[in-house]
DNA sequence: CGCACCATGTAATGCGTTACATGATTTT
DNA sequence: AAAATCATGTAACGCATTACATGGTGCG
């Protein structure tokens, strides 16, 4: 599905893996993500199937580029994969949740820490979707008026990273507190 | 990871792959799942590292059972593992949320038809949770009273499930009003 | 002086899915 | 009569991470 991420951004514009890497770490991050060594291979195969072509740009004092472009084809692919509703939900997977399922015999004090560390860096993601995120899209809108439309469904799935991450802080001061009164002290 | 999940699981008390897949696909569906095929190479894996042990019980009528159980080694490194705080938020990836990113082209139609789709099917999982899930809590704590402590924890993570469900309802109600709204009509 | 950014890629390894292969028992 | 449950496993393939390999520019 890496594939679609990419031509999709690709879409917009020509783009280098690089530059490939900063627009999904940044605007899908809250949904999507991947690494470079991942992103390059999987545009050297979409371009080995016809979907992206690229081209070199030579630069002086740094590596050369290289500039990705979708074609006709790969657009068609994106466009009938975008047509089609998702049948199932996406299943999720979270490393705290399956640890605290397991957690009791690590003991009161150590489930507390667990839950008190993930909640500031949950707090720490909430802020950077409520500020770098969304200012990222309004500049975007700002200069690319075009856009606008595109915008508003950017807008609903940041909507969704605030209200994940509202809703995750609620649920550990819920879960912190049962602990705090329902499990037993460590001896 | 699914290590863990297996040895966790094993922890209280011996198990087939073909019980802990129910027992992984039923109460942790909603952080963790797992395939049969990788629960049976995982589980030969961590018997080949000592974590685990395996005996046959032959059947009739029926493959022979492979028992597994958990050893000294198996434990020490589940208590380690549990006792350690996470230091990061699990990255989420969800297939619904990146075609709503790039779906304009796909038109207000198709927009409206994959968001109620999805609507139909978080409110059949959240229907689940609420039932089947909750059920299968209560009847554990009501046969091993001694697991009441435990069961606070997987009550707290299906509460996790629950939470997300609402909020994902929450978030399709309000992006489907937004596309009735300001997407422009399919011409 | 060190860190972040720019910029590319390959190799090895690990995690996870799908398909293959088999087949009786129980429930609807 | 069909579908779900019980029960095990291997092989092929695909997706993803970590480590390896290189190195200049620009900022504080």
């Amino acid at each position: 599905m890496l594939k679609y991420a990419l031509l999709g951004f690709l879409s917009y514009q020509p783009l280098t893996g690089y530059e490939l890497e900063g627009r999904i770490n940044a605007s899908t991050g809250n949904f999507w993500h991947a690494r470079l060594s991942q992103i390059y291979t999987t545009l050297k195969k979409l371009e080995e199937e016809g979907m992206v072509t690229s081209r070199i740009e030579p630069q002086e004092g740094r590596p050369d580029r290289r500039v990705y472009t979708i074609t006709e084809t790969g657009l068609a692919d994106l466009h009938q994969w975008l047509a089609q509703p998702l049948m199932e939900i996406t299943p999720q997977k979270d490393d705290l949740l399956l640890k605290l399922f397991f957690a009791r015999p690590a003991g009161k004090n150590a489930i507390l820490t667990l839950l008190r560390v993930q909640r500031g860096l949950h707090e720490a993601q909430l802020r950077q979707y409520t500020t770098e995120t969304r200012h990222n899209i309004h500049h975007a809108v700002a200069n690319y008026p075009q856009l606008a439309e595109d915008a508003l469904l950017w807008l609903a799935t940041l909507r969704f990273g605030e209200l994940y991450e509202a809703m995750y802080l609620q649920w550990l001061d819920e879960t912190i507190a049962m602990v705090e009164q329902q499990i037993a002290d460590d001896v």
